[in-house]
RNA sequence: GCAGCCGUAGCUCAGCUGGUUAGAGCGCUAGAUUGUGGAUCUAGAGGUCCCCCGUUCGAUCCGGGGCGGCUGUACCA
């Protein structure tokens, strides 16, 4: 056996939690970006492009280590040796923004970016490596009106995406309740602290988990379906029963409003300033949420919503979808939050050494965009194909490319073939691509003067009626014969009848 | 990160208690049906049976490691 050497082929796959988008996939993300971008800049928001790399060290606490370089950030090393980082939120780089030209901006300074950010982790369901931010945020702001807007313009961002009012949630708490309620227990000071992150991240789960699973999470742990072991918080009983207590407080018959939430949440951490100063936040957020007309239909405080314990300060909130969404299979598939923010006043202290108060909301549009296509609510085929002009005489290229300018100039989507197969192949691609109308000149038209048309949207319903082949083709039916220099009219006319405007946009 | 299940054509899968040319359906390409999307018929392309190492005369099949996917869990700026 001779070996033939072995050309090296590289496997065309893409890397896992990224993946590409097709057409429908890339327009359905656009128009919910656009939707998006409408409601921030009724906000008063303007447009802001920071780089999608920045220093690692600008980006915070994911410096590369030695051992694990691109734990959770993708990082890279410039020609002088700098470490670089694909920015993983578009929140860091602001504060950057924020730190490198503060003397020159108005403040508050008020912005929004959208972009992909990336994530060296795990993916999952609506979960990837890559995806796309809609950032808004306001800096040096000090007062929670800044945060009280953000929760209604999530609330407004969800709506004019298409999400009814009352599928949705703005989720609100306040960090200073939570850690009032720290305090109240005896898990203030430094020593504690992180006792006090596995009881936050504790209280988080209270929604997949119910009460008893954070109870077991607050005490000696918990043991998963798959044998894992969590370890707890190691919390007393009556510390556990605190905790579980607030978390649970916020619910049931007596939570009518948001007053009487906040009310039942005094008794528990109202003693501890720090808690009765997040109180007093809320009740102005409740004052100002009423006075727009936001009710509990669409904006709640809540007890378990917690985020990040990295860098919020203040009012945190997030907005969840309340629907059930099933994957292909019919399972019901667990989306984490499709929206979240809040406060953070020490991000650009990081640069200047002085406190900054600043407040955001971010979308996940990505997240956002799979649960709807799950649910499928995502318009996948809102632009209409292309009119389609076959090439039958590679001699007359020329005439063919003059229809396709004439549709053209008129805004209408036109293309001519530009494959090399037959007339068979060329009507498959036409039907392929879902095109409206084939425009064909072949011989016989052009011994005429004339083109036939081809209503593809109409035959496509005749076809389903063919019993025989050879009566169907003889039949040419839904097409119709006119003269050349009637092209554009003609096409109009199939479009308008098919309510096409202009051939680009349906419906 | 940890645990469980999984990895054969573009897709959905079959197959072999380890033995020569690895199959089906759908899809794809081309041709036939006088220049036409469906149907039918004919032909064709397409696979390192995820990768590497080991056991064996011989591995798609057995063992180890890796990679990838799914599910749960952890993390989530």
């Amino acid at each position: 056996m001779s070996k033939s050497p072995k050309t090296f082929r590289p496997r065309a796959r893409v890397p896992k939690g990224l993946r590409d988008l097709s057409a429908g996939m890339v327009r359905a993300e656009l128009r919910m970006l656009a939707r998006i971008r409408e409601v921030y800049e009724r906000y008063g928001f303007d447009p802001l492009e920071t780089s999608a790399i920045e220093y690692a060290d600008a980006l915070g606490k994911f410096l590369p280590d030695e051992d694990r370089p691109n734990e959770g950030v993708f990082s890279f090393q410039d020609d002088d040796e700098q470490w670089l980082s694909l920015r993983y939120d578009l929140t860091a780089p602001l504060a950057r923004y924020v730190a490198e030209n503060y003397d020159g901006l108005p403040k508050p300074f008020r912005r929004y970016q959208t972009g992909s950010v990336w994530r060296n982790e795990k993916p999952g369901p609506g979960r990837f490596r890559q995806f796309t931010q809609f950032d808004a945020d306001t800096v040096a702001a000090p007062g929670v009106a800044a945060d009280a807007e953000m929760c209604m313009m999530g609330a407004d961002c969800l709506e004019a995406l298409g999400i009814p009012r009352g599928d949705y949630r703005i989720r609100v708490n306040n960090r200073k309740v939570l850690d009032g309620l720290l305090e109240t227990i005896g898990l203030g000071g430094d020593a504690n602290e992180l006792t006090r992150a596995t009881v936050l991240r504790s209280i988080d789960k209270f929604d997949k988990l119910g009460r008893k699973g954070v109870e077991l999470l607050l005490g000696a742990g918990r043991k998963d379906e798959s044998g894992d072991f969590t370890k707890g918080a190691g919390l007393s009983p009556s510390q556990i029963t605190a905790v579980a207590d607030y978390v649970e407080s916020g619910l049931g018959e007596g939570a009518t409003t948001r007053r009487l939430v906040l009310e039942s949440w005094r008794k528990i951490v109202g003693a501890s300033a720090i808690g009765a100063e997040g109180l007093d936040e809320l009740a102005e957020m409740d004052a100002l949420f009423e006075a727009a007309g936001y009710g509990l239909d669409r904006i709640e405080f809540n007890s378990w919503i917690v985020r990040g314990l990295g860098y919020y300060t203040g009012p945190v909130f997030e907005s969840d979808l309340l629907f059930e969404v099933k994957d292909d299979a019919g399972n019901p598939v667990r989306f984490g939050s499709v929206g979240s923010g809040g406060r953070y006043d020490g991000l650009v202290e990081r640069f200047k050494g002085v406190k900054v108060p600043a407040t955001g909301f971010s979308i996940g549009v990505s997240r956002l965009q799979a649960a709807l296509e799950l649910l499928g609510k995502l318009d996948l085929e809102a632009v209409a194909a292309p009119v389609v002009v076959l090439t039958l005489d590679a001699a007359r290229m020329a005439d063919y490319q003059q229809m396709v300018s004439e549709l053209r100039e008129v805004g209408i989507r036109a293309e001519m073939y530009l494959g090399g197969s037959g007339m068979k192949a060329q009507m498959k691609y036409a039907d392929k691509r879902g095109a409206p109308v084939a425009v064909i000149e072949g011989e016989d038209e052009r011994a005429t003067g004339e083109i036939t048309l081809k209503d593809l949207i109409l035959g496509s319903e005749m076809s389903k009626e063919i019993a025989d082949n050879t009566a169907w083709r003889e039949g040419q039916p839904a097409q119709v014969s006119v003269p050349r220099a009637r092209l554009v009219e003609e096409v109009k006319a199939i479009l308008a009848r098919h309510g096409l405007h202009s051939g680009f946009h349906r419906g």
